[in-house]
RNA sequence: GCCGCCUUAGCUCAGUCGGUAGAGCGAUUCACUCGUAAUGAAUAGGUCAUCGGUUCAAUUCCGAUAGGCGGCUCCA
């Protein structure tokens, strides 16, 4: 027998080994967690043989390519199940995603919740008899003939080379079809073409659960055929599987629709339409406590602030572009001043009046109002601009795509030579303004040209495009490339926030424009006497405000830190007679500027402190007879946590130092 | 826009296999006056989303519309 020679192992732990040729990756580990193997730098099953000077890598099941094989092992299981369940279901795709995997079947009437309980069943019974995943390799001609009843599958295979070399059916160098091994009988119950590698068995998929049902348009296109998708979700142990679900409550209860109703923050009034929000009282201290900072904030960087108006003549967007690429985007115009005669002649024909979706084109008529020098610049026009889009009735959702919302919108207008510094300047300012919302942990993402969909000079592009990785370096944040992500007018960098429990948020995005400076035609008069263009920068930090209303909810889970609080105190007594003596403490603290409240309800004092802590309510001071000999207060933290006999000077002292600090408590 | 599901009191939700509805919280009133997460009682509150159809009878069945939820597509 002869042997062959294998580094086994990761990097530079490897260890050379000689093995009797005929040994499988499997041979080679004892780990049980070892779920696949990294062989010369390929994913390959377990049962895959190593060849002389092969290097083998065992490949944990928690570790991130790990997952990917066992949430895609588990789509297989799922599909069998399904068509165990559903003969005629045909196959779409079933990948790994994020947490999980899914898979879309061609079925004649869509899914319902029962039949999820069902597949859920039949997984457990295909994973319980421990299936083996076998790879077999096939001819085109041979995958054909085998999936003829699978026209999915089958147009899979002609994409094969072409266009679809990520997607996991046939992907990589050869076409593959891992069957489903009875244990047992070795009997042949079920395949897949896929390019794999899968688990050794399904008996080594230990904790998942389908999620739901939805339509999914084949192969993401609008065009195509809908697809019903059963999502799932898949981990290494049931504890882990446990967690996610936890996460996914705690997600829930931080969901700013949620928070915005409990803590009367904001509505969605039927009557006024779909994705247009009314902000109530609390709410409206919030937004008015985050606008003042960023205005404060804006002010002492050099911006100014500009108005303009919602609506505006359909010309205006006819200049900047918007009509002929974006109006189905936007709300249908107004027909306004049309004069027609008893007789039906038109004496004149109608304006169309639109409402604006964006504000830039308004931002270069102010830059246009008349000749500007390059002593101006950079010129930075900020305004809390509201605009109306008119999304789609499937994708408004909360106020984190709303129809109607207002921008925290900056137009840069400098010179070229100004570009480079004004950008990094601009994220440094970002950044700083973000963190102290509250944000810390941050990425950036830089999109770049595509060169298919895209106007201007490659001279243009390359400079631009430099200025901003030049800016995102500087930063030293991540920086994580989206190619061909820009829009057809300039590269752009967004800030990407995580949130107190990991999920990622875009906010401020920062672009280059190199098109409306163009339409609008707008020109500066440099040193030299000469016309020169202005380069354009787009910037938002908050993207929009009430979407960033919504993630810092959501961040906070409604327990705001004390400068955004909407009540920053309440005054808690413990009986009746304390009322008046708290009235005086909230006096104090409301000509401090501290938003208090006394709650004089007949509700006893244990409800009212229950009350307080449900509202999310950063302080509440107490007071009974005790307080009231000494002069005193007794805090009451969120936390639960007390302070009793506080003198009435040293709490105000230290709620306004937490206001001032911005501080969470 | 597409697919599926949903809409009952301010909120969260029961319920009616077709004979016009109920709870908890919240609100109001009364009693209680209490030291760190729910005192007790009473009262008010509903064209069962809207419009149409079937029916002796519709909150319940059917259809349309509006709004919502989960995805898909989209997000200048």
């Amino acid at each position: 027998m002869s042997s062959v020679r294998v580094a086994v192992g990761s990097g530079s732990e490897h260890v050379d080994q000689t093995v009797e040729s005929g040994t499988t990756c499997a041979n080679l580990f004892e780990d049980r967690r070892v779920v696949v193997a990294r062989v010369n730098g390929e994913l390959r099953d377990l049962a895959h043989e190593v060849a002389d000077g092969d290097s083998v890598e065992p490949v944990l099941i928690d570790s991130e390519d790990g997952l990917a094989v066992l949430r895609h092992s588990t789509a297989h299981v799922l599909a069998q199940a399904v068509q165990d369940l559903f003969p005629d279901a045909k196959l779409g795709i079933g990948p790994p995603i994020k947490d999980g995997f899914y898979y879309d079947f061609d079925v004649t009437t869509p899914f319902t919740p029962e039949d999820l309980v069902k597949f859920e069943k039949r997984m457990q019974e295909i994973t319980k008899a421990g299936q083996r995943f076998s790879r077999r390799v096939v001819t085109e001609e041979e995958a054909r003939k085998e999936l003829a009843h699978e026209p999915y599958k089958c147009e899979l295979i002609g994409l094969k080379g072409s266009a679809a070399d990520d997607v996991m059916e046939v992907g990589g160098t050869q076409l593959s079809i891992y069957d489903n091994i009875n244990a047992k009988s070795g009997e042949r119950v079920w395949g897949d073409l896929c390019r794999g590698p899968h688990l050794p068995s399904t008996r080594l998929i230990p904790a998942f659960k389908l999620m739901r049902t939805a339509a999914a348009y084949w192969r993401g296109n609008e065009k195509n055929p809908q697809l019903q998708r059963v999502y799932g979700t898949a981990w290494p142990d049931r504890d882990a599987l446990k967690a996610y679900l936890s996460f996914l409550e705690e997600a829930e209860k931080r969901d700013h629709r949620r928070l915005g109703t409990e803590l009367d923050l904001f509505s969605f009034p039927e009557e006024i339409g779909s994705g247009l929000a009314v902000f109530h009282p609390k709410g409206g201290v919030v937004r008015r406590e985050m606008e003042a900072y960023s205005r404060d904030r804006h002010e002492a960087a050099g911006y100014e602030f500009v108005y303009s108006p919602h609506v505006t003549k359909a010309q205006l967007f006819e200049t900047s572009g918007h009509l002929q690429w974006y109006a189905e985007g936007m709300y249908p115009p107004m027909l306004l001043d049309a004069d027609i005669d008893s007789e039906g002649h038109v004496r004149r024909v109608a304006q169309e009046y639109y409402l604006k979706p964006m504000n830039c084109p308004m931002h270069n008529l102010i830059f246009r109002s008349r000749g500007r020098s390059y002593r101006e610049l950079p010129l930075r026009l900020f305004e809390f601009g509201t605009v109306y889009r008119y999304e789609k009735s499937g994708v408004v959702h909360g106020l984190t795509r709303a129809r109607g919302f207002t921008q925290d919108d900056a137009h840069i207008y400098c010179a070229r030579e100004q570009m480079g510094g004004e950008l990094k300047s601009l994220l440094d300012f970002v950044l700083d303004l973000l963190r102290d919302y509250g944000l810390d942990d941050f990425y950036l993402e830089l999109s770049t040209r595509d060169p298919e969909k895209s106007i201007g000079t490659d001279e243009d592009w390359v400079e631009a495009t430099a200025a901003l990785e030049d800016a995102a370096k500087e930063s030293g944040l991540e920086l994580v490339p989206d190619p061909e992500g820009a829009a057809f007018y300039g590269p752009k960098i967004s800030v990407q926030a995580r949130d107190a429990i990991g999920r990622t948020w875009q906010m401020s995005t920062i672009q280059v424009d190199f098109n409306q400076p163009q339409r609008f035609e707008l020109e500066y008069t440099a040193p030299d006497g000469s016309r020169q263009q202005p380069v354009m920068i787009h910037r938002a930090m908050f993207g929009s405000i009430e979407r960033f209303f919504a993630v810092l909810l959501e961040h906070y889970a409604g327990a705001f830190p004390v400068w955004l609080a909407p009540v920053q105190v309440v005054c808690i007594p413990i009986t009746e007679t304390h009322v008046a003596y708290l009235d005086e403490v909230a006096a104090r603290l409301r000509a401090a500027g501290v938003r208090v409240e006394v709650d004089r309800s007949d509700d006893r004092m244990q409800k009212k402190i229950r009350t307080a802590q449900k509202q999310k309510i950063p302080y509440m001071l107490l007071a009974g007879d005790d307080d009231v000999n000494a002069s005193a207060v007794s805090f009451r933290y969120r936390s639960g946590e007390q302070k009793n006999g506080v003198s009435i000077a040293d709490a105000v002292t230290e709620i306004l130092a937490a206001i001032k600090a911005r501080a969470q408590v």
